[in-house]
DNA sequence: TTCTCTGCAAACGCTTTGCACGGAT
DNA sequence: ATCCGTGCAAAGCGTTTGCAGAGAA
């Protein structure tokens, strides 16, 4: 968890506003998603929200992550096979992935190339752009 | 495959030059890659080339394919969670995927932001792009 | 009661690993 | 004999499914 902006209060709020049921496990993964900026796996949620939810089984997360993506407050992103990774930042940006940590990080800013609803006659629905390399961390860490 | 326009023999000229024992898979393996535009997944490459090498076996596929990305003649693509496709042209290039049909296209152009060795002070080494939405022929056959 | 949410356990599917056979040198 | 390539079988691992118990209305 990075900052702690949003309050449970807040994440009440908005689940409310989506027409979702705000139950405990709902709240504190959405909670954790909102409040992240790392891209969590399923497998990293699960492990850190055990802690304040022993019973929590991986089988809710799938099951809220599902909901979730299906009401839009959340998306997958893919950027490792063998692996999914969810982001509640909704707003269309990149991300980089660090080869060596595995970290992945928003690139803010518009590197998204201005094309239209088309291309090559193809609709476009969805864009997605990411890099890999180095990040400032490893590098420094390494020089 | 799309348009023969590899022979076995380029295949094997290629494979020696860049120092790797021409063996029957897999030439077999890197023709299919070579002339393919469809950025096949192993399943897709298994059931094909069984036809031709009916002993042939997915281990066999997937030692060679992590034998061709080590020695740079293929890169993987990551567009959805759960399958790698491989992809023999080299050249920087974007991806659609078809939503309804599930095909992958190339899309050509340089649709890549001109940024330079870094972002965000992290050393990029790989870009990838890619869209999803309709395919032309799914909007075509739908419309 | 009825409907929803949760979570254990098993099933699934793609990929990786262990290992042994076979061909080439 | 040695080395490399192949491929069967089993294991691994993230995800999905089946289903039953708990909780809210």
């Amino acid at each position: 968890m990075d900052e702690q902006s949003f309050s449970l209060g807040d994440v009440k709020d908005y689940l409310l506003q989506k027409g979702i049921n705000p139950s405990y496990q709902r709240l504190k993964i959405l909670e954790y998603l909102m409040n992240s900026t790392s891209h969590p796996t399923v497998d990293t949620m699960y492990r850190t929200l055990s802690k304040a939810i022993p019973t929590l089984s991986k089988t809710t997360i799938y099951n809220t992550l599902d909901l979730f993506m299906k009401k839009e407050l959340i998306t997958g992103l893919t950027i490792e096979e063998n692996e999914v990774r969810y982001d509640a930042n909704l707003s269309q940006h990149a991300h980089f992935k660090c080869l060596k940590c595995g970290r992945v990080f928003d690139i803010p800013g518009d590197f998204f190339p201005q094309i239209g609803n088309t291309v090559c006659e193809h609709i476009v629905k969805e864009k997605h752009f990411y890099m890999k390399g180095i990040c400032k961390y490893c590098a420094s860490r390494s020089a």
